[in-house]
RNA sequence: GCCCUCAUCGUCUAUCGGUUAGGACAGGAGAUUCUCAAUCUUCAAAGCGGGGUUCGAGUCCCCGUGGGGGCACCA
């Protein structure tokens, strides 16, 4: 058999979304799982709406994924360009070809697709006008994913504008002919135009390619697809929200599909090794941030220190330039960071989370500071702690623990005792990492000076 | 309106005619503890309805219902 050849084929008119980015996945997955070649083919031909902002975040979002293209726009190949605004002498050849088989005609200054048939007026009441229903057969599709699927096509189409543009579904056929395309994996949005499409290969005596159609990704709320306006649709958004493109790219590739079994949580040379078309499902899936932020944090967790550490100083270059976090000792924000990594979901969390530790212009929760203050005798708590400081060992967490224990055991009292309002006194908050690790991590004289901050206010 | 398509816990899904219908997310309870998470234990939660086929149906077929998509000189 011949090698598998795929295409991911977006138009840039607008924001990348998240099923756009899962087509393109799983044209790649099955490309990689095959030791096919994957192509990326830009379909540009809406000259109104195209925009190269948008063209550059395709670039970018497919990068950031990890989905890397064999052929295609910046990496090139033999069938290019692979814009199709620059394929015009491309599209007058086959058009060409399809003249000179007797299937097109002109009218209205267009060029049409001619179905063969007889033919009769019918009056749509849908549509309020007269069409030309043509008497043919069915066209059969055998759909990798949904099996035989019937449909009859019998309206002529337009394949060439009166202004001299091809329309998609020819450009579309042509691109996947000239470029060898052996699969064709698209959204089921795409089912109904598919009867169109085999019938113009079926037209230029082609072979028709498999075709692959997904199931769409429903929005988390309400009814309908997803699409580019609905909460959580971008890809540039979980990129900005420091998301790992590793987490996403497993998340998605549970979108619709699975391996069998209890399998969830693989790295992405397993999935590619897993991966294939009949083992994606037939019905829509509904997005769900939860689970997404889920595996976000199971790969959060695992990333080796140093891994770690970096992405979150990417995150905050790009996302908090400003942030004082970026001014402190590389080996101090290290600390903080590492201290951080097992408690957050994401490294969106991470700026406030760990806001106090770079600077006394920290925010003191009201409501925190209300409960803790009530509870007991914590302005005594506060004297003992600062009284006894100076004394304190602060070489190890747990010499910090031992000395509040000992504290404690003076006062006749516990750790925990002490817990609640020292952390209130050097984060301003009650929830945070190990109360001990941020004594340790700011020493001595910040929390001296911030403890006694709250006992004086 | 017409055409296509899909249907298991709230959500994502496993099950290749015979299971106490399994897992994960979310939710509840508990354990741990230095708060909050994480983690562990645990609870609750599903075969859309009706007909067939079969010894036996979530699984195959039909009808209904519901969801989704499409019906352009957009892609």
């Amino acid at each position: 058999m011949s090698q598998v050849r795929v295409r991911f084929a977006p138009s840039p008119t607008g924001f990348f979304h998240i099923g756009s980015a899962r087509t393109a996945l799983f044209n790649w997955l099955y490309a990689r799982h095959t030791g096919g070649v994957f192509i990326l083919r830009i379909e540009d031909t809406d000259k109104e709406r195209n925009s190269d902002q948008f063209l550059n975040l395709i670039y970018d979002s497919l990068h950031w994924l990890g989905l890397n293209w064999d052929e295609g726009p910046k990496v090139g190949g033999e069938f290019g360009p692979y814009l199709q605004s620059q394929r015009g002498a491309v599209y007058r050849e086959y058009l060409e070809k399809l003249k000179a088989t007797g299937r097109t005609y002109e009218k209205d200054g267009a060029t049409w697709f001619k179905l063969i048939g007889e033919r009769s007026e019918v009056f749509d009441d849908h549509r309020k006008k007269t069409v030309t229903k043509v008497k043919t057969a069915p066209t059969v599709i055998d759909d990798l994913i949904r099996g035989r699927v019937e449909r009859l096509e019998d309206e002529d189409f337009v394949i060439v504008r009166s202004d001299g543009n091809p329309v998609f579904h020819f450009t579309n056929v042509v691109d996947d002919i000239a470029m060898r395309i052996t699969h064709v994996i698209r959204g089921e949005d795409h089912l109904s135009n598919t009867s169109k499409h085999v019938e113009l290969f079926k037209a230029f005596g082609v072979p028709v390619p498999q075709f692959a159609h997904i199931p769409l990704i429903l929005k988390q709320n309400g009814p309908g697809k997803m699409s580019k306006r609905d909460q959580g649709a971008l890809i540039e958004e979980y990129q900005k929200r420091g998301f790992l493109p590793a987490a996403l790219v497993n998340f998605l590739s549970l979108l619709g599909w699975n391996p069998g079994g209890d399998r969830e949580k693989m790295p992405v040379e397993e999935i590619v090794r897993l991966f294939d078309l009949p083992g994606v499902n037939q019905s829509n899936a509904r997005f769900d941030d939860k689970k997404l932020a889920h595996v976000n944090m199971l790969y959060l967790l695992e990333l080796p220190p140093d891994t770690f550490v970096e992405k979150a100083r990417q995150y905050f270059e790009a996302q908090h330039p400003d942030a004082p976090a970026l001014k402190a000792k590389a080996a101090y924000f290290r600390d903080v960071m590492l201290l951080s990594q097992p408690k957050i979901k994401g490294l969106e969390e991470l700026p406030a989370y760990t806001a106090y530790f770079f600077t006394e212009d920290y925010v003191v929760d009201p409501k925190v500071r209300e409960k803790v203050m009530a509870k007991g005798d914590p302005k005594a708590r506060l004297h003992e702690l600062i009284g006894a400081l100076a004394v304190f060992d602060f070489s190890t967490d747990s010499a910090i623990e031992d000395s509040i224990k000992n504290l404690g055991g003076r006062h006749n009292l516990a750790f925990g005792d002490y817990q609640a309002v020292a952390r209130l006194g050097v984060s301003g908050t009650n929830a945070g990492p190990s109360i001990t690790g941020m004594f340790r991590l700011l020493g001595r004289e910040k929390v001296e000076e911030r403890l006694k901050r709250l006992l004086g206010s």
